[in-house]
Formats: structure tokens, C-alpha cells, sequence
DNA sequence: ATCAATTATTGAATCAAGTTCATAATTTGC
DNA sequence: GCAAATTATGAACTTGATTCAATAATTGAT
């Protein structure tokens, strides 16, 4: 019986395996080629396996976008978890989210848009139940941990929550963030404006919305050099690793 | 020849009434069974022409969905211009365009879905040239206007700049509605937050972000009352003939 | 008013993918 | 080693977007 276990979970391990190169190559492909040329009969043939197999893992096309999408934020929530350990004022930490945001999206750079498509109601409500669940499930964690670097600054009196709870009140940064990665890959819009650099303008008005709220100590986002010195404390002290720019 | 170009006239006249009816009848499909199962034929059957007549006016069903996203931006640049007219002060101005954009979806409720997927590369991508120009064309009344609103703002002493150009001062409470708008046409995800009437939120969020510009007068958002008798006010004096709550 | 030329309409045919499922191959349990 | 159960395969099916040859309507000139 022993041996029937561990062939059973040989089996398992090698099923999960090819899950993951699937959602490897769909996302190379996607990467190759845009989301709009993905075809399900390519993924499978690009992995030597017959599209039904494909069909055995997810259950529509919907469902393999949503699971990718799924595992991507996996990637996010790692950074986010970086910044949460990092040692820092907790309206540092908070700030740190959205530099978190603008990494991932340099590491990802389809994963936004493909986020974007993925929960709208056209893909979302294609994919099956309980993909659907594993994907809050997986985002369930971020949530938390918002939340706790929200309680932790009210707690240590950098931050009054005047009544709001704290994802409530962590929906004012997240919105600019969301906001932005909207209009950055929303083809032609910003161009229109001009707009040099919408992250950065994005990191000014992250600072102007947590001053707005409050949140001890304020920051002068008009001071650029402050601003500058801030991103790369961020990029130094937390994503050393993977700066490149 | 007076004759000639009147018919000519008249025929032009006949065939953008045609679009029109096309577009009308694709929101009423969109509303009825969704952005999903939106089906080239069944708008064509619905009209009484012919699909290829459809294919006359519209390159693809792509192109046919940014011409409807763009039709709908009509009414928003509307409700706008009523807020830029409205006799109050610039900050209250502000103020009344995210409330107009709540107005606004509350009447197309499937705008910001399909605005949300025609902006994406998929969809603007596959529709043809001039109709991305005209796309893009329709909403560049919006920035201006939201960038007199802020210039307006500058010269009379309520707000400094602070080296910003309008618009992207403006990007601000933007980002917070659109980032708003996509939390809540995100399935399932505002909902394991819990979270209550998310678009009161964001207009509480939205006087945060004006406090954390320094846009004269400053308001307090935690104070619920002054926040609804706000609303309330836009909706007598700027949305009266719409209010339906 | 007539008719050739031009323009517009039509919908059956084409084509591209997504999805299914009967068959073949493999693995399992004995 | 073998029958039963599981898994993999890819040709066939299905749906819906798009095309285009055939048909109808309109135009402009005589």
C-alpha cells in the first residue's frame, strides 16, 4: 500500500507539473503573440500534447485564462509580502504596496491586462465554479495583509481610521493603483494627454491620497527629490534583486 | 444639381440613422443577455437587414463595440458639462464629476463593462483605424473640460499646481472612479471584502484625495452628513430630472 | 421613360477556433 | 499476465464571425 501511495502522489506531482507548463506556455505565448491570438490548440501542441489533455486540466479556455491570472498574483503577493516584513514606518510600508505593484508589472507585463480581461463578466463567468474560487482564494491573502499594515499604523497612532474599516480604508490607495494600470493599458488614452510617466504620477498622487487621509508622518509630494529618494530606499532595501531600470 | 446633393443628403441621413438603430439595438442585446453572447447576427435579424448590410457599418464586431462604447461617452461628456456649468464653487465642481460618473453608470450599466474590454488591446486592436480615431476623438471634449475645471481652480486661488499640468492633477480623482468602477465590475472580489455600497466609498475617498491636494475648501469626509447633504445637493441642482433613489 | 452603369443589399458559403467524444493507449489491482 | 479502470488522442462537431458572388435598387444621361 505504501507504494500504491507513492505512486499515487508521483501521479499527482506529474499532473500538477504539467498544469504549470501549460500555464508556463499560454503565458509565453500570450507574451509572443497578445492575448488575442491565443489559440487552445497551439498551447497543446507547443506542449507535445493532444488538446483534449489540455481540456482535462482546464475546462474552457476562460478557465485557463483565469488560472493564469491566478498563479501570476502569486508572483504579486510574494512582493507584497516583502514589503510587509520590510523594517519601515508603517506609511512607508503602505507606499511600498504600490512600488510592489509597478515591479510585478515590469516582471508580468501581459499580467495586467490579462487580469483586466480575465474578471470581466465575459471570462469570468465562463470559467468553471471552482476555478472561479481558487481565484479568491488566492487573493485572499493580499487582502489580509493590506489590512494588517492598515490596523498596525492605527494601532501605533500613525493613522486614524475615522470609522472605516481597514480594507475600506486601503481601497483609497488601491483605486489610484488600479486606476492607473487601467488608463496605462487602455491603448491611446494617456498619449492623448501627454502624459510622461503615469507611474510616477501615480507614486505623487498615491502620497497626495495618503496625506489626504491623514496618515502619519505627511509627505510633500511636490519634493521630487524626497519622492526619487523613497523609490529607490524601496528598490534598494526590498527589490534589489530585481531592479533593472 | 440641388436636387442631387439633397438626395445625397438624405441618403447619408438614412444610413447614420441606420447605425444608430444597430448600436441601439446591440446595447438592448447587451443589456438583455450580456456582452457575452452578443451575437453579429442576431443585431443584424433584429434590425431586419442583412448581416452583410451590418458589415457595411462596422468592419467587425470590435469596431462595432467601440462605436457603441463611444456613442455612450456622449452622454457622459453630458452629465459633465452640466456639473462644469453648475454655479458652485471649483472644488465642489470637482467633486460632481465622479457623482455625474455614478449617475452615468447607474443609466448604462453595461457601459463601464464594455468601455473596460473595448479599451483592451483585443478589442481595440481588432477595430479599424478611423474608428479608434473617433474613439479617441469623442473624449478629448472630457479632458478638456476637466482640465478648465482645475485651471479654474489654479486662478482663483482654491488650488496650487505645484509644477502639475492640469491634467494630470486631474489623473487623481480619476484614477480613484476608474479604479472603483473596476473593483466593482470585478466578480466576486469586492464582495469578499465586505464591502457596502462601494461608490459612497468612493466619493469619500475622492474628498480625501481633493484634501490631500490642498484643493480649497478643505472638507472632512468622515463627516457622513455633510458628505450626503453634498450629494443630495448635486442631485437637485445638476441631476435632478435623473435622481431614482 | 428607358437603360447602362454604378452602388447597395443579401444570405449562403467559407473559415477559424473552441469543444466534445469514440477510440486507442496506458496503468492499475489482482 | 490479464481484465477493468483510467487517461490520452485528435478527428469530427459546433458556433459564430466574416466574405463575396449574385441580386436588387438607384443614378445619370439620352
Amino acid at each position: 500500500m505504501g507504494l500504491r501511495v507513492g505512486t499515487r502522489e508521483r501521479k499527482q506531482r506529474e499532473v500538477a507539473e504539467r498544469e504549470q507548463l501549460f500555464l508556463d506556455t499560454a503565458r509565453e505565448l500570450i507574451r509572443e503573440d497578445g492575448l488575442l491570438n491565443l489559440v487552445m490548440s497551439r498551447i497543446a501542441k507547443e506542449c507535445d500534447y493532444a488538446v483534449g489533455t489540455l481540456y482535462q486540466h482546464f475546462a474552457s479556455k476562460e478557465d485557463l485564462l483565469i488560472a493564469l491570472a491566478t498563479v501570476n498574483e502569486k508572483y504579486r503577493l510574494e512582493l507584497f509580502q516583502r514589503v510587509e516584513n520590510w523594517q519601515a514606518p508603517s506609511r512607508d510600508r503602505m507606499f511600498g504596496l504600490p512600488v510592489a505593484d509597478m515591479m510585478f508589472v515590469r516582471q508580468y507585463p501581459e499580467h495586467f491586462r490579462l487580469a483586466q480581461f480575465a474578471y470581466t463578466e465575459v471570462v469570468w463567468g465562463a470559467a468553471s465554479e471552482s476555478r472561479r474560487a481558487q481565484a479568491l482564494q488566492g487573493s485572499r491573502p493580499i487582502g489580509e495583509l493590506v489590512a494588517r499594515i492598515v490596523t498596525d499604523a492605527a494601532d501605533c497612532g500613525d493613522l486614524d481610521l475615522k470609522g472605516l474599516k481597514p480594507n475600506e480604508l486601503a481601497l483609497a490607495p488601491w483605486t489610484v493603483t488600479l486606476g492607473t494600470h487601467n488608463l496605462v493599458h487602455a491603448e491611446g488614452v494617456l498619449e492623448q494627454y501627454e502624459m510622461r510617466d503615469p507611474y510616477r504620477l501615480m507614486l505623487r498622487h498615491v502620497q497626495n491620497m495618503l496625506n489626504g487621509l491623514g496618515w502619519q508622518p505627511l509627505f510633500d509630494p511636490s519634493d521630487a527629490v524626497a519622492l526619487d529618494k523613497k523609490i529607490k530606499q524601496l528598490c534598494n532595501e526590498v527589490f534589489h534583486d530585481l531592479a533593472h531600470d
